[in-house]
DNA sequence: TATTGTTATACTCTATAACTATA
DNA sequence: TATAGTTATAGAGTATAACAATA
């Protein structure tokens, strides 16, 4: 979708557009779950596991036990460092998407997605990773 | 995407909105091959095949020889039924999609939409079933 | 040489069902 | 009973390569 050129951009970080959104996830909140994880990006707890494994495998984060049946997923050294790379493309492209309109024009189309999104959220899961 | 509603509404008339999209696009132009249609709608040579082929199957568009090798796309009558109800639940979409913006918002939106638009089509073609 | 249409194939994303272990 | 994580599997959608026929 909108993610192509989003997907080409991450391409040297060696992360898909999930796979980084997921990091930022896990920067920003000092407890997260793979399945709070994939609520949030509208992403079923089944297609997590490969997702999180994934990130464990290349050192970008770590599980810590919260509870018998749950894992926290914590951002390694390299992970932060990857991350905050990320975030920089992300706003980037949303810089570069967003490039032609005015300053004045972009809030208020932002404004206007956000209420888009409001209903897509619910009426809609899948718009989600689109917007947010 | 912003599709899967639209494709729950679509289910009654028995076409996705990929299929929907190519029956507009044949009705609007007197000879349209699927190369044509895969170009403008981002789709594959490889991939329009099995899409005609199921239109021809459901006895929506029937093919017209161009010359040796291209085949012009004409919808049938009952392709030309389809299409028109077609056409009325895409706007319905749309209008739901924007239902709550105020006209004037909506107007300015779609306008910035449409320079969104401009920018997609070459950098991220991707972009433009979501627009178009 | 370039293009149309086709086949075969593969990869990604998404989806469902079923299982375990824990709460 | 409900939830977390997992596995296996299936279905779209999308992608590449190769081919024959034609321009």
């Amino acid at each position: 979708m909108v993610m192509s050129d989003l997907t080409a951009s991450l391409v040297p970080l060696g992360v898909k557009p999930a796979e980084a959104t997921a990091l930022l996830l896990i920067a920003a909140h000092p407890v997260i779950t793979q399945s709070d994880i994939g609520r949030t990006l509208g992403i079923l707890r089944a297609n997590m596991t490969p997702m999180a494994a994934g990130l464990v495998r290349r050192g970008l984060i770590a599980r810590e036990p919260v509870d018998g049946r749950s894992q926290a997923l914590r951002l390694t050294s390299r992970g932060e460092v990857l991350a905050r790379k990320a975030q920089k493309i992300i706003l980037d492209h949303e810089a570069r998407l967003f490039g032609t309109l005015s300053p004045s024009a972009r809030d208020r189309m932002l404004g206007q997605l956000r209420e888009l999104w409001q209903r897509a959220r619910t009426e809609d899961p899948a718009l989600r990773p689109l917007i947010e």
